[in-house]
DNA sequence: CTTGACCCTAAAGTATGCTCCAGGGTTTAT
DNA sequence: ATAAACCCTGGAGCATACTTTAGGGTCAAG
């Protein structure tokens, strides 16, 4: 299979594939006479792998080393796969309450301006940004 | 007020506070004779302004804005400044939309393994992230 | 009058994840 | 045999928010 064809199975562009291959998370295919890459059916599994690993919040970096894990898969273990999407839930848990801490005091000082289509010269939402003392 | 004196009150650093300058967030200062800023004291409260509003979510970008709002507030309406708010409080809602919807998925890959520390060559995460059919 | 702390500029580097470009071969169908 | 469609490389560009580097003036204290 060539590189469009895979493009075309997995999803992703030519250009996206070649720079994933430079980055190492897909290994170098073998070469046609011509230099075209020449890929191995599965190589679409591997995207799909990859592509599940960033759905999930996981790094292009962390993807690579995943799909290393996966192919090597006896040689490692199921507490040391468990420990990584741990830390990765984690982490989206962190994200996500950083967000909500954003969310909640911006919400507070939202809800504190009329919105009114006068003047902002007094703006409760102006005002809090400069007085500022976020927790 | 000097650079090094700006950034001590503001908790910026001086490199940040020239890249601020250059991205039109603050104004260009006045000059001493020999080529150094020469900061008004108010310049304090516009960074604390853009660390709050930074805090909230906004992008560098968004805090410029924001400030030129601030600067010219008799000219704006807290209807236009409410706007803005709101538009950031949905972003915001749906980033951590993403993130739970992350978070669900990966939690339920994660929580179908074993975490044995025998080997993952039927590690159900890695079987999840290859079957792949994430919503 | 010299030393250390402070200031200046332009430009490049960092991290992430691609995307696009120029310039040039190869393959496939007609 | 020729044109369309496809492939190749190296390198630049984009967005975000800084940080670092290199090379070089200025200021205040002792």
């Amino acid at each position: 299979m060539r590189i469009g064809e895979l493009a075309k199975q997995s999803g992703l562009t030519v250009d996206t594939l070649r720079y994933y291959e430079k980055e190492g998370v897909i290994p170098a295919p073998a070469r046609s006479e011509s230099g075209y890459r020449e890929y191995l059916p599965e190589t679409v599994d591997f995207l799909r792998f990859v592509q599940s690993a960033k759905a999930v919040g996981f790094s292009l970096k962390e993807c690579r080393n995943l799909l290393e894990i996966f192919h090597h898969r006896s040689a490692h273990t199921c507490a040391e796969v468990k420990s990584l999407s741990e830390i990765k839930l984690e982490e989206l848990d962190q994200q996500m309450k950083n967000l909500k801490a954003m969310h909640q005091t911006l919400k507070a000082i939202s809800d504190a301006c009329c919105g009114s289509t006068e003047s902002a010269a007094s703006c409760a939402i102006l005002n809090h940004l400069e007085e500022a003392s976020m927790p």
